[in-house]
DNA sequence: TTACATATTGTAAACGAGTACATGAAATGT
DNA sequence: ACATTTCATGTACTCGTTTACAATATGTAA
């Protein structure tokens, strides 16, 4: 504390110290090009030297503009959204925007709480993965005020009136459940997540397209639904174990869960891959360094990330076209996690 | 579309509305205790009817005051860092802050550049985890501005200046060594990481301490630096194997560097925990699931996000005590990595 | 009734910048 | 030499709040 505490240098004393006036070195500092380059050195040498920063709050308060955006995701402890935020972050910071997060963890009231807040601070933009059973009115709201919403990952309600982008799940569910089918496996349970997520619905979708397309009868029975953890994973295979006449394979809602499952495989002494098979979904990096190494189906959320930031970032500049769809194809990736034999049936 | 684009709704439009002046309303908007119970809710009703949202960004310009904190760490792609992260967002939360985010990917100019950014956004506090080799002006520039700073993680320079929050390295250095140690292993590598950091150079401080306790000559060459990634820690682990006397046991700068030295060492078709063991450093969630599950040291990520965001918090709000250090107790988590009793010597 | 304390509410000047418009000087054309 | 254009800079108002300080209203004691 043997410093004195410096207050805020001012445009105006910048203006002041090099002899001009503030709207001039307003014009400096934009990088006008109507500046002479003589008064544009006078100023930006008085700037350095009183150790002149730009206030951002106070200049985006006047003009009507903001370079922050919102992303809102679920958690970060799922490795997806890590990646996701990761793929947002490095596009929006190339383009100078600043990010404020915040995280709902799957609750309707901390979303709606954070999308005040991000209204409060004048965000330009907002990326978001609503939660599951989100009403469309609080997201309404952003946008008639001007504010342009990009959903990314889910997609809840009737929202096709926002931009998005996401990864085909009604695909992904029927690649992973067809290659189970492939390895000769019959009876095949869709373990963990919950009914009332979109997510959930249209992976459900694909795996029942590939059930039917085999023509395997779906069994309710073998749809055990979960909370999304590891811990969830674990106590949705061990009913499934449970069951009269239980699986011989299993199709994962996420690799989280599928990380679950199969230490709960390992606890009551089962091998995954070899008594019984598990598939992904989402394809985070530790799924390659499981043991097992997960089979799963790649969802790409660092692109996810980076294609939102590119579409927010437009509707930032000015871009008023219709809502834009993207939709990333899921691809197929297999390890050994999938590579065994159905013992029975 | 077809909705206008509204225009944001003005703290002097709810007085009009609500027939008091503007600073009565202000003064009802943060909740004085000097305006009578009718007014207040004339005013809060006017706010609702007009659907008014207060405009942070503008009470922050004119009340000095900020509610936004800056957050900056190396990358969230490392799990330490996401729980840290989810550490500090958590409590910060609580008490009302808006986090922004920042990566440096341990870059000296990435570093500077947001800590200049943070200062044109007028963050009020600072939680960084600095870059290995940071210069000290930019840091302090901060503070002389009034703007206090945590440091996380790492401490580099002679920074004790600052308010820090980190666990004690050389300790976790010593106990994962001595452990290794005591299942009988003399020929102990120390793997990855980098010794211009201040981490690697205290955990490699407990590992020598832990040699010399035991009476084991230090052996340079069994120091083996490395990218702090998996796939850093994977060379890291095939260079320690070529080595004309390998080690038979190795303690990786941290858990993500395990897993690649773990990988490697698959990859030549040892198995860790039988042939070699290793110890890993963080304990990161993945550690407990990998196979082998890993041995390491934990480091309470989380815990030292809370602990910042305190401290962060206290200084924001007036205090100014002299700089805290707080340093918590690594532990000793022992799984099946580590087990294996040596081949030879 | 007058004076005075007390509880409220209003007035007006900040905060640090952006920007339309006016002004002035220099450069050009005739 | 004068009118006209071009370029650079200054004037003055604005963004949506906070906050000293002044002002009003209400109630009470003398």
């Amino acid at each position: 504390m043997t410093e004195k505490r410096r207050s805020r240098v001012t445009l105006q004393q910048v203006a002041n110290h090099a002899g001009v006036s503030r709207a001039t070195a307003s014009l400096v500092v934009r990088g006008s090009p109507h500046i002479s380059k003589e008064t544009r050195e006078k100023v930006l040498n008085s700037m350095k030297e009183l150790g002149y920063v730009y206030d951002r709050v106070a200049a985006n308060l006047r003009s009507h503009r903001s370079s922050t955006v919102g992303l809102i995701i679920t958690e970060i402890g799922n490795p997806f959204f890590s990646d996701l935020l990761a793929g947002v972050h490095e596009s929006l910071d190339q383009e100078g925007y600043t990010v404020i997060l915040g995280t709902t963890f799957d609750s309707p009231a901390k979303q709606d709480e954070l999308l005040s807040t991000m209204l409060e601070y004048r965000v330009g933009g907002v990326i978001m993965s609503p939660v599951p059973g989100c009403s469309v009115d609080m997201v309404e709201r952003l946008k008639q005020w001007g504010i342009p919403v990009v959903l990314v990952a889910r997609e809840e309600l009737p929202m096709r009136q926002f931009d998005y982008v996401g990864i085909d799940n009604v695909a992904g569910g029927r690649l992973a459940t067809k290659h189970l089918i492939q390895q000769g496996h019959r009876r095949i349970a869709f373990i963990g997540g919950f009914s009332g997520s979109s997510v959930w619905r249209d992976r459900k979708k694909g795996y029942c397209e590939a059930l039917e397309q085999a023509g395997i009868e779906l069994d309710e029975s073998l749809l055990i639904q979960s909370l999304t953890t590891r811990k969830g994973g674990m106590e949705a295979m061990k009913r499934a174990l449970e069951l009269p006449n239980p699986p011989t394979a299993a199709f994962c809602y996420n690799d989280v869960v599928a990380f679950g499952a199969m230490l709960g495989l390992k606890e009551v002494g089962m091998m995954p891959g070899r008594d019984i098979a598990i598939v992904g979904f989402d394809n985070i990096q530790e799924s390659a360094i499981f043991h097992p190494p997960l089979t799963t189906i790649a969802a790409f959320p660092e692109r996810i990330g980076v294609h939102a930031a590119h579409i927010l970032h437009k509707r930032m500049t000015g871009e008023t076209s219709e809502p834009k769809r993207l939709i990333l194809q899921p691809e197929l990736v297999v390890r050994e996690s999938s590579s065994g034999i159905p013992h029975s049936s």
